[in-house]
DNA sequence: CTGTCCATGTAAGGCGTTACATGATTGT
DNA sequence: ACAATCATGTAACGCCTTACATGGACAG
C-alpha cells in the first residue's frame, strides 16, 4: 500500500499531525498521489497499530488534542525496505483513451471537440507544472539534501515530459482527423 | 462507470456473453483499462437492471446456459451520450514516483537499479506495443470503418508514446545521478 | 460577523481484486 | 490422460471517495 509509505517517507523527516501531513501532500505529491483526510486519519491508526509510528498526544485545554505522529524503528526499516523493492506492474485506468478506442461511433463534430477540449487540459497541465518548478527552483531545504530536491523535482520533471507527449499527440490526431489522414505512427522514427 | 461504457462499447457492434467480453477486454483495451472476469459477470447485471442491455439466455442441453448480451435502445443512448461527454479531471496514482520522491533516502547504490529496472519494464513495453502494431497495422475490420480502426490504434501510439517519454526521462535520470549533475529540465527548451 | 484555517474523526458506499466453486468440451 | 478452453457465477476483503459531524482561533 503505498499511501502507507509516502506518510511513513514524510514521517521520516519529521513528526507530523494527520492535518500537516493531508497538507504535505497536496503540497508535494498529490499529482501522483492524492490522498485524502479521512484517508490519512485511518492510515495512521493502522500504521500505528502496526508499530510503523507512535502517536503523542498533546492537550491543548479548550481545544481538540493535537496528535503527533513519529516514525518508530520499525518505521524506518520499513520504509527503506519498500523503497529499494521493485513495485509490482501497475495497471492504468485512463477512461478517456475508452472515449478515443470507440469514438468511431461519433461523428467528427461530436469527437474533435472531445480531443481539443483533452488537449486544452493538458496544456494548462503543463503550465501548473511549470509554475510549481518556477516557484521551486532555488529552493534549498533545511531537511533535504540537494539530491533529495533533486529526486523531488525528477517526477515534477516526468509529469511535464509525458504532458508534453499526450499533447503532442492530440495535435496530431485532431490534425489527421481533420484532413482525413488516417496513419498511425508507432516504432519507425 | 468506465467500465460499464466500454462494456456498452462493445455490445454496440455485436451481442456479447460475458466470457466474449473478458476476451475482448483481454485483446484490446487492457493496456488502459483491464477487467476482471467476476466484475464483468456483475456489471452486466447491474447494465441488464438499469434497462441497457437485455439478456438472451441460449439453452445447450447438459452444458450451462450460454447468455448473450444485446444492447437496448436506451443503451444505445447512453453510450452515445457517454461517449461525448467529456470526462471529469482524473486523479493519476503512480507509486513509482513516490519511491522517487522520497529517493533522497536511499544511496545511489539502492536507488540506480530501481530505475534502471524501471527502465527495463518501460523498454519492454514498447517492445509489447510494437509486436500490437505490426499485428494489427494492416487488420481491416468486418464491423468498423478505417476511421474506426485509426481510432482504436490510436490508443496503442500514446500507449507507445508515452512510454517513450519515460524512458528517456528515466536515462537521462540515471545519467544525472551518476554524474551527480542535479540539474532539473522543465519548460526551457 | 463571516469565512477560512486548525484539527479531529465516523459512516456509507463504490469500484476493484483475489479466492473459491463448478463442470462440459476440445486439443495434444 | 491431462491440460486448456469454454462458461458461469459468489464471497470476502481492500482501497478510496463523499458526505457528515464538531468546534475553537484568527483575519478582514
Amino acid at each position: 500500500m503505498s499511501l502507507k509509505h509516502a506518510i511513513l517517507g514524510f514521517l521520516s523527516f519529521t513528526p507530523l499531525s494527520g492535518y500537516d501531513l493531508k497538507k504535505a501532500f497536496d503540497n508535494s505529491v498529490r499529482h501522483f498521489w492524492p490522498a485524502n483526510q479521512s484517508q490519512i486519519y485511518r492510515t495512521l491508526a493502522q500504521l500505528e497499530e502496526e508499530g510503523f509510528v507512535t502517536k503523542e498526544v498533546i492537550e491543548r485545554e479548550e481545544r481538540l488534542d493535537l496528535k503527533l505522529y513519529h516514525i518508530s524503528e520499525a518505521g524506518r526499516v520499513e520504509i527503506h525496505r519498500w523503497l529499494s523493492t521493485p513495485l509490482p506492474e501497475q495497471d492504468s485506468r485512463e477512461p478517456f483513451l475508452i472515449q478515443v478506442y470507440f469514438g468511431g461511433r461519433l461523428p467528427d463534430e461530436d469527437l474533435l471537440p472531445l480531443l481539443r477540449r483533452e488537449l486544452h487540459v493538458t496544456e494548462e497541465r503543463l503550465g501548473v507544472y511549470e509554475a510549481i518548478y518556477a516557484a521551486n527552483r532555488h529552493r534549498t531545504s533545511a531537511i533535504a539534501d540537494e539530491r533529495a530536491v533533486f529526486l523531488s523535482l525528477l517526477t515534477l520533471e516526468v509529469g511535464y515530459t509525458t504532458n508534453q507527449a499526450i499533447a503532442q499527440w492530440l495535435r496530431t490526431a485532431v490534425a489527421r482527423l481533420e484532413t482525413h489522414d488516417y496513419t498511425i505512427h508507432i516504432g519507425e522514427q
